[in-house]
DNA sequence: CTGAAAGCGCTAACAG
DNA sequence: CTGTTAGCGCTTTCAG
């Protein structure tokens, strides 16, 4: 068994109470005391035990960080700030795989199968509004993405329903009139549906109507988007000037089908992305595409989470969006 | 307070020796009071703690996934395997990020700053071989890429030699013979002499000479791979008939700059990378690169150290080389 | 099959 | 400033 801290105290001829004040530089100590604990802690090789103060404080000092997968970018983007912002909150980050499996995300809102965790930041793809209900009320969770829960769950989101509409201003600015919606996934998840919805305030604002068949049904992955621009293009289905994908991945399968039939692009299309993926900047040509602040969702996500886990008033509403930038690029000029 | 095991003994009337005995579904339990216990857990929704279930086993069933960062490709990769993995063992996984940091690294070394983990798995860049001595021998650590460490640290590689040369053999077979190596890097990690050795051994191997010229150093990022070779180009320098980039951001950034330049990829010039990112199917052409066997390399330093952490024989050896791929694709026909 | 009770390592209330 | 000590929730030894 490691070294505890009756050790070091037996060691350092004081009692336990006077090295955990030590280790938690607390209180007052008298300096040449401190040294002698200090000294008998490197000696002995001491390090606190995270499972004692865990059961002692009533807290882990684990947050859960739960995605479906890493492979999308977006939560490998994630990651990194979460645990950044999370450390320096002075808490340790544990990572969770739901695979997108509705039942997996319902098992987090009740905390899951042990009490490992003070909370979670869940990027939830799955959840139905109806499953707040299953939420044990004392678990705090900050949703990232979409708003799928009813009740006072916080959440932080991506402007995709500002967003799309700042892509379309961009475009009708242009000069373009016929602007496709490629990826459009009736009922989806919320973030399709918020999309959607800026893309048709934005074809309002500039006093453009939508037509049905540039709406075009794309899972949104790269090989989808090629897919179905090959198929809209074969079927000589009315050709759009603009096509605002969902995703980069759509827009770079897009991409990849739009040269392959000797489609210019920007000339006779331009073309518009969502999530500023690496890629984006490297295509060719570069892909225009909207850029949340990611950085901005780990702040915020994981401050609301300590927020609740430390009962701390919230110095901001239990929503919040973050900030986007539009970056254009030489797929849209 | 949430609900202990002493809350559901008294309601179900059993001793708090029965509950334990029920969650662990250990020994001997009547079925009737096995059921009269497992109702009184979810009617006062009984979840157990496992901070004191980790002070009293001494183990705390996590492990520790130590990468640099998040947004590198294969570190993202790794994860979804080794959370998979390692779940299947009944571990969870938390992440740490050293941002590269040597300081960082050796603190993973000593088990860090708490006994919080039962282990790691290390993806380790700044590591000196002299820092294994700064070691707690009792601390499991699987490292995983380069053999960074002398001792008997356990370590499982991605086949950097081997499928350096592979790439080689394969050039070599389509009649190229001047070949460029770009990403060479005098003794920066052992990665890359890893793989400059297998490309070396290659070039032997099929008769050919290295010139120095092809001999290019560059970061192993996009970026430094469009500068390398545009100056390679507008320098006049001696013209490849193939280049074998050190891994994929280096050959796209590669691919960008020979387009815009105007050389034709792969009539004049073959292009090869090594990771096997998702781009490298996407690019046009797209990029015939080394795919190591990640998944191969989750499950075996999850295994590896699953079997330090149980203390359990050692059923493969110290060093384990995963498998590797060569997709042969556009770029090199 | 079940109960009583010790104790994992730490924090903090209480007492000097 | 420092010592004593109870107890966080659980597993497990020892008795029944």
């Amino acid at each position: 068994m490691a070294v505890s801290m009756h050790d070091v105290a037996r060691a350092a001829g004081v009692s336990q109470r006077t090295v955990s004040n030590v280790v938690n530089d607390y209180a007052y100590v008298r300096p040449e005391t401190r040294q002698r604990v200090l000294d008998a802690m490197a000696e002995l090789g001491y390090v606190p035990n995270a499972a004692a103060r865990s059961l002692r404080a009533g807290r882990t000092g684990l947050i859960a960080l739960v995605v479906p997968d890493f492979r999308a970018r977006i939560f490998a983007d994630l990651a990194g700030p979460v645990v950044r912002e999370a450390e320096a909150l002075g808490y340790t980050v544990l990572i969770e795989l739901t695979e997108s499996e509705r039942e997996r995300e319902i098992e987090v809102l009740t905390g899951g199968r042990n009490q490992l965790t003070d909370g979670a930041i869940m990027m939830a793809l799955s959840l139905r509004p109806e499953d707040g209900e299953r939420r044990r009320a004392d678990y705090p969770i900050v949703l990232v993405g979409d708003e799928v829960l009813t009740g006072d769950v916080r959440h932080v989101a991506i402007p995709n329903r500002e967003a799309a509409k700042a892509v379309v201003r961009h475009l009708a600015g242009l000069g373009r009139r016929r602007l496709m919606l490629l990826g459009y996934a009736p009922a989806e998840h919320q973030t399709g549906r918020m999309r959607l919805r800026g893309f048709l305030e934005g074809l309002a604002e500039a006093g453009l109507t939508a037509q049905e068949e540039l709406l075009v049904e794309a899972g949104w992955t790269r090989a989808e988007g090629q897919r179905a621009i090959e198929e809209h293009l074969d079927a000589r289905r009315s050709m759009p000037d603009a096509i605002f994908a969902m995703n980069d991945s759509l827009a770079l399968g897009a991409l990849r089908a739009l040269q392959a039939r000797g489609v210019r692009v920007p000339e006779e299309v331009a073309l518009v992305g969502f999530d500023d993926v690496e890629e984006a900047r490297y295509s060719t040509p570069s892909l225009t595409t909207v850029s949340p602040d990611v950085e901005a969702l780990a702040r915020n996500a994981v401050a609301m989470l300590h927020e609740q886990i430390s009962g701390r008033p919230a110095g901001r509403g239990p929503h919040v969006v973050v900030d986007f930038e539009l970056k254009v690029r030489e797929s849209s000029r």
